[in-house]
DNA sequence: AGGAAACCTTGATCTGGATCAAGCCTTTAA
DNA sequence: TTAAAGGCTTGATCCAGATCAAGGTTTCCT
């Protein structure tokens, strides 16, 4: 029913305006949905990881790919065509509310960003980006069985380089740099490549709605 | 099943972090959908008429709205429980798919939201904006019943204040105000009030492309 | 190994659009 | 019917962050 595809780093799976005729799930790899302006500039959408589904939008509604999706390094890719997913769904009633569940939660990841995009000025949106990273690394499966509080990890790595964080937080390299450096002046991180260390979660969470640095 | 209420101007019918237990139709009048920040900035996610349903997030995923809604005008809306609509839908296949075409729907909005926000300055915004009007405003039964090629009225009229329209795209009402003079002096529309005359329909697609005024 | 390409940083400059200010016009409610 | 509150416009000023420039470093390909 589903078939595998391997592709490379910079390949591009689909194009924003290309037809859909089913979804995929990440398998293996990075991959990022973007878009791309008239003048060449890029906003990334998400970046999904191994377990993720993406390009499932012209599977219920439309038919073409709103957005564009490359692969960011070597990933497998599993290729679920769209009428045996439909048969499935409509057979299955807790089929399709994880569906709509799926979608409810990246309807709510889009209103975050836009509300980021809209009303929060950059040293904001890093802030909150570095927290939220934070937050994710220990959602292992210890904490998850057990239910405990998830104490946000100390030290949390960049899954992407400058470049693309700067696109997918709506700025450019430059700020990064700057920005992240006058977080570590300030005594908020310890940036080391893409290693950063937080030395004030408190302070960060502060910025993240504030905004002033 | 459906309970009705009723809401003057202002109301606020939920805030974001609010309980969900159901979500809403309007059937009369108009409905904002929007987030506020730190310091008070209003940012509008959706400006709903009758038919359109909102506040269903929360019953597929998570329990919280993730943003405020408040009436425009005095307006009628019907709330859903959750409970009952969620039975509905393991019921009715047809229900659910209807249901995952909306919120397919509403990503693609949120994707060219996104998309203007970062990628387009306000003149490109506000020309996509006048376009989208003119474009829904021809969709009468008419249209659909004969499968005609919509082809967009030359006259618009803005269904909400200045005010509202510059928190919808993102920025103030002084810019909105110094920019359709602009469109106006350029001879692209004709602005008087809240109609807005569409002289070069083309002029207009490409600014929403390039952005140069 | 060696060269190209991509990545990262820092500095100098520029600009779109926000903010501040002020006056007028229109709708609302007491 | 009159005051108050929004709404709209125009002008002056300001600033976050983009752009341009340039050098250093790491990664990748052959």
């Amino acid at each position: 029913m589903a078939s595998e595809l391997s592709v490379n780093k910079g390949e591009i799976i689909f194009q924003e305006g290309d037809r859909g005729e089913g979804f995929y799930i990440v398998a293996e790899g990075q991959i990022k949905i973007f878009k791309i302006s008239f003048e060449g500039k890029e906003q990334i959408l998400h970046i999904y990881g191994p377990g993720h589904i993406f390009g499932e939008v012209p599977v219920f509604q439309g038919k073409n790919f709103p957005a564009s999706a490359m692969a960011l390094e070597p990933s497998t890719i599993l290729f679920l065509p769209r009428q045996a997913f439909v048969q499935q769904i409509e057979k299955s009633p807790a089929l399709a509310m994880n569906m709509l569940a799926d979608l409810s939660r990246r309807l709510r990841e889009f209103t975050i960003q836009i509300e980021n995009l809209s009303l929060k000025e950059v040293p904001a949106r890093l802030a909150a980006y570095i927290l939220t990273l934070s937050q994710e690394g220990t959602e292992d499966s210890q904490t998850i069985a057990l239910g405990k509080e998830r104490s946000p990890a100390a030290n949390v790595s960049l899954p992407v380089s400058k470049v693309q964080l700067a696109s997918l937080i709506g700025t450019t390299p430059e700020t990064i740099s700057r920005v992240l450096k006058k977080m570590d002046l300030a005594g908020f991180i310890k940036g080391d490549g893409k290693n950063i260390l937080i030395l004030d979660q408190e302070g960060l969470a502060e910025l993240s709605h504030t905004g002033r640095l």
